[in-house]
DNA sequence: TACCCTTCTGTGATCGTGCACAATAGTGGG
DNA sequence: CCCACTATTGTGCACGATCACAGAAGGGTA
């Protein structure tokens, strides 16, 4: 019934328009409603009587009726999307296997709120410009930023234009300012430390990422608060995340100290290095050397012998961040969060 | 000189609007010029005196002018936007660094365009449904499909739909129909096995990837063309892709035949659980056993021995992506594009 | 009956852009 | 002097949705 299209059309026949779009005046029309009516339907159904409900229901089915976006978006501002924003330099991040698990949870955390997620990378000076721009233009709603260093330029890009933000690990330097959330660094480190001393090491020392990031400056912080008295200047060495770097620190560090009996390195490519550079120094794994590691990556587990490290709960960091922004972009207030990693043991320790 | 505000507004003083986007028509007004002219300028300057563009250009970079995709969107129909689409299961693309480097790539070729990339996950049925909704709303302007399986009902959902889809690697069973760029996998495979007849090698086991993929059956057809006469059925297990399934399908082969003395893997994954296998059986990489893998994979110089491996060229093949399907969105034909893998010798052959 | 309140519905205005079309000015040929 | 033609510019309309507002229907109270 009320099968009628619109009356007056000049005709080309039964099926006049071959394959056009639905749009909520045909639903309107198929329902016997007007358009307004749909649209309260649509966002909530509040002020909207049960028969009326009931018909624009049937007349979406019946249509395959699906809000245009970008009409949506111009007239209310809001984009319905996500930036996850990428701002490290190219070489670490085709290495860096710590990512994708995140952009994978953050996506499928938007798809179940009907949003998107946009992609973007900012490696050079030049692409932070372009990107920046490209999100003020009104592109998303905010951004995850995911590898933030201290007093970050883009942090700062981003801040001045307005655009809401949560930072994946603490941003250092603008803590209060700007909402985040990460994993428990020191907590981490300090566990691992623990671990490796029940395992009767006493020479245990340290591999740190950049001490201008979070987790390069925190799981240091925590290697020195467990060991307390026992911590040694002579037994940390710094890394870049990388696997070479790994390497290169472990021979420092044998070289400083002949006598080490483990290694804590904060991440899981740095202790591959290590491992790497132990094994040339004919010194066996866990036997002479026992070697933990951070992130639980995929690497973790391939190396020989597997090694022992911190499990980073990737699904609920980018659950959260998606969680947090939103209510940031809502108005709601900066928080932070800040979740447990968990000691995977393995052969290397 | 002209700061003047609309005349009659109500005023509130000097700075009415405190930050209001600026839009097509503030640019008009201050380079003392119609919106129409402006339109014209941005979209290509055809049919724009050389004075106007002058002006426009200034008028742009003092008001600090962008465009509202949103608004260009609603009239054009055009998103300026690509889905990057995983339709594996989670399991595997968790431990799956292949598609780590496609995204960056990707991402990275739409930023130059000033283009968007989106990413969608469809795992599940739902999701499926979901994710071919959203497109066919016209989100995007098309999808770059990551791993597609033969008879893949995500493939043909989205074709019904008409949006133009590059598969990355070949489309079993849609070869002509969807346009698609895939390493060269046959000759891939080829070039591993005469490398590991190079090295004395005489008996030469494989273990294949999903044989409904076109990485696991062009690189299974490759292994068998080149070893001509010398291939034997016993010689060939399956796997998924992934490390345990390698470390099975090891298993199997000694099993099987104990002679082996080399291993090709479809995937470095695999290959590092053949590794495993093959150290458990008290068996030497690369002395009594080579072992040859696929990707080029972050894994593979991590492993022990390093891997010896068939690099795929994954910047050039997200580039590609984007051309093949922008060129396919801008309605010319399909094509196929096929980018040569490079042997990358390592320790483990 | 008159009035207000609640609940539901329809209509006009609006978002910022591209596009078709008309209008204008300048140029050269007949 | 008129016409055709090109180069350039301005203007109305449409895209598809939300939102504010006004109006209609029904029910309770003075």
């Amino acid at each position: 019934m009320t099968m009628n299209a619109t009356p007056g059309t000049p005709g080309s026949g039964t099926t006049e328009a071959p394959k056009r779009r639905p749009t909520i005046n045909d639903v309107a029309e198929a329902a016997g409603v007007s358009r307004g009516t749909v649209s309260r339907y649509l966002n909530g159904g509040k002020w909207v009587s049960p028969d009326a409900q009931e018909a624009i229901h049937r007349a979406i089915r019946r249509t395959g009726y699906r809000a245009n976006q970008h009409a949506r978006s111009l007239v209310t501002g809001r984009a319905n999307a996500l930036a996850f924003l990428l701002a490290e330099p190219q070489d670490r991040l085709f290495a860096d296997p710590t990512y994708t698990p995140l952009l994978r949870g953050a996506a499928e955390a938007l798809t179940r709120r009907q949003m998107t997620l946009n992609l973007l990378v900012a490696s050079t000076p030049e692409e932070r410009e372009n990107v920046v721009a490209y999100m003020a233009g009104g592109h998303v709603d905010g951004a995850m930023l995911i590898s933030s260093h201290e007093n970050d330029p883009l942090l700062d890009l981003l801040l001045s234009h307005g655009i809401p933000v949560v930072s994946c690990g603490l941003p250092l330097g603008r803590t209060d300012t700007v909402a985040s959330v990460s994993v428990d660094e020191a907590g981490g480190a300090r566990a691992m430390v623990a671990h490796l001393r029940s395992r009767g090491r006493r020479r245990i020392a340290m591999i740190t990422g950049p001490l201008d990031q979070p987790g390069g400056r925190y799981r240091l912080q925590g290697y020195r608060e467990e060991l307390g008295a026992d911590f040694d200047e002579a037994l940390v060495a710094h890394g870049d995340w990388g696997r070479e770097s790994g390497s290169a620190a472990m021979t420092e560090l044998l070289a400083r100290a002949g006598d080490i009996d483990a290694v804590f390195a904060a991440s899981d490519a740095m202790a591959a290095g290590a491992m790497a550079t132990l094994r040339r120094a004919g010194l066996r794994v866990p036997d002479d050397v026992a070697v933990g590691g951070f992130d639980d990556s995929p690497l973790a587990v391939n190396l020989d012998p597997p090694l022992t490290t911190m499990h980073q709960p990737f699904d609920r960091i980018s659950a959260e961040m998606v969680a947090l922004l939103l209510e940031t972009v809502a108005g709601g207030e900066i928080k932070s969060v800040i979740l447990p990693a968990r000691l995977v043991v393995r052969a290397s320790t």
